[in-house]
DNA sequence: ACGGTCGGGACAGCCCGTTGAT
DNA sequence: ATCAACGGGCTGTCCCGACCGT
């Protein structure tokens, strides 16, 4: 498995958390993974494009599989869940002085309308998200017909809270934002099962 | 007042709204505002920079008095004006085929880290936005501790969700979160007052 | 007029001349002519293609004029402007250490299957030329059915002479050839007034 | 015999035909041949170079053997064999939309000045075509002082009718050259022979 | 003040022809 | 005979001033 391939996909990720797409240069790309031009275009022939797809992927796997570990955390509620997500995501913010946001999030809004392959491997990474999400919610006993709005609203939150988070170099601001997602989806259990206590299986 | 300029403004918005600001070259806006750039630079002289920074703040001007039209709508309660609003949204999204979003989410993300001015101008938008939520949301009746949280959700919900549908190309995505958003902030108003009726006035 | 748009032609001639089309880089005919990129793309703004169509059309005019001005020197049968036309050709050649040969030629072939308005660029070039070399050899009594044939026969003739001088550094091959074309000129000459005197003129 | 290596030399010969040496690049060759980059360095250690020199005598000679074979019909003039090699290099690119030309002369030009070894390699064929055309007029009379210019105006008409035809993309160009030259190969044995009937030996 | 023409460097993304590991 | 890696050079376009007319 070859090392220098790896290596352009984490450190263009960082570069894309950093500055986005656009603002990311080929040159900053290969001086960051010590590496050459040639190189690049050995591993990714379809240039910029396809190594960004690469990265968007990879990265969108590995925030599923974080967010996958949380919700499995044994005797935490899909409300608390959501505490964890967005207060772990501030911390990580404030820890690295605001650069160490989601590459996704910041990649998606520039790329969607200008360039299909990237929109739509964002997109797949939206899906995969909200999908979890939804198994999730359905398992707290979240109605059926409420579950995929419900997880789109958490994706959102998360994104637009990075945006304001970032801005505003304030990383409570999306500690609040968490609080309020977290309310949102406890509200959504509790309306869920109105007669009696919850079995935590909605789908049974 | 120069037709030039204000011509320069708005154009410059759009393509904002399309590419963002890193993709959207001096050219492109030459072009598209049928001018040269000897006139850009006449009106201003901070070049690409500066002419954003203005947009920013006219489109964010421009925003925040569709959002206080929404909010006065006589009759009206803040958990309804959520609904409106970002319905609105998918429909604008909708007809102009996922073009017409909000050209300072799009711009924020990729500058946020490399370009302080333009971060701050950002700034200054979305706290405007916030700043409006907040008092509609306490003479609604919110706890005044949570009216600043919830704010923030709404602003942080709706870019994201100008994120989401513009990748998926579904504006169906943005009336979902609109659904919770709008189901969040009435819980809010509920939770605010569990004694008696609501004396809309939580500042007095 | 600019001047610097005029070197640009002259210059990009000459290296035509050298190496043909792809052999000549931008940066090659902006060293030669002492500009800067970004000027070269504000005047051709097509680029390269742009560019080298217009020194085609400006240096096949060149040669059009020359070549009428031999053909006009008074008291020259137009076969015997067949030797001037070579013996010049030929001696420009040796004088330069066979680098000065006719860019449309060194062109030519090299662009015709791959891009198409250059070819057409080319063609006219060849047709201006064959059109004059026309008008002449009916002047001189050519039988109007061979004309044309003729004509392009003294081209190609020409261009091959081109070909093989250079490859061969031997600028006596061209003279050769010259006194050959010269020799089927004057038998078409000939061949067309069988019965009496020429009276010099197949058209009016 | 390796096939690898014929095949690279086939391919390639067809590329040089349509875009010349420059135009074509290592990769696309390595595309054609359906082939890796080492393995054409292991047949061709100096490269695209190497390669194309061994291209050009190639084809230089499969070339030259069809010109004997057409010289070697029974019964059939030196003349007429001119007719016969001019229309039948029409119909081919006519059949091939002007894409199968003489890759030599496609090469020629543009490697004369840059690339001594090639410029020799192109010079050694066309010398062979002429030592042959030159051994031809003379065994049909040809008086020995013109056949060598003649046996170069014949190949330099082939090449530069290659041009003209291409450029124009009308094979009946090159079908009137063919006459052209056709007359003039008559005339030439039609004047050495004035005293009585060719005995056949110019040379005793 | 307002704007248009011309020009300047720098660097973007890409791909070239080539060589080692092995 | 292959995969990986290398630099450097390609075309094109960036953002920006200077010098001109109004």
């Amino acid at each position: 498995m070859s090392d220098t391939r790896h290596r352009f996909l984490t450190t263009t990720a960082s570069l894309f958390q950093l500055q986005g797409f656009n603002a990311t240069s080929i040159k900053q790309i290969t001086d960051a993974a010590e590496a050459t031009t040639g190189s690049l275009y050995h591993f990714f022939p379809g240039g910029k494009d396809q190594l960004a797809a690469e990265v968007i992927a990879t990265a969108g796997a590995q925030y599923l599989e974080m967010f996958q570990l949380i919700a499995a955390v044994p005797g935490l509620g899909a409300d608390e869940a959501m505490t964890l997500l967005f207060n772990g995501a501030a911390t990580t913010l404030e820890q690295s002085d605001y650069v160490d946001a989601c590459p996704i999030f910041t990649v998606a809004l520039e790329v969607a309308s200008a360039n299909d392959p990237l929109r739509i491997a964002c997109d797949r990474v939206f899906s995969s998200w909200a999908d979890t999400a939804v198994t999730i919610f359905r398992q707290a006993g979240v109605a059926p017909d409420r579950a995929a709005a419900l997880a789109s609203t958490v994706v959102a939150a998360l994104g637009g809270a990075f945006v304001l988070a970032r801005t505003a170099k304030d990383a409570n601001l999306m500690r609040g934002i968490g609080r309020e997602i977290t309310t949102l989806v406890r509200q959504a259990i509790v309306d869920a099962a109105p007669a009696g206590p919850d079995h935590g299986d909605g789908e049974a």
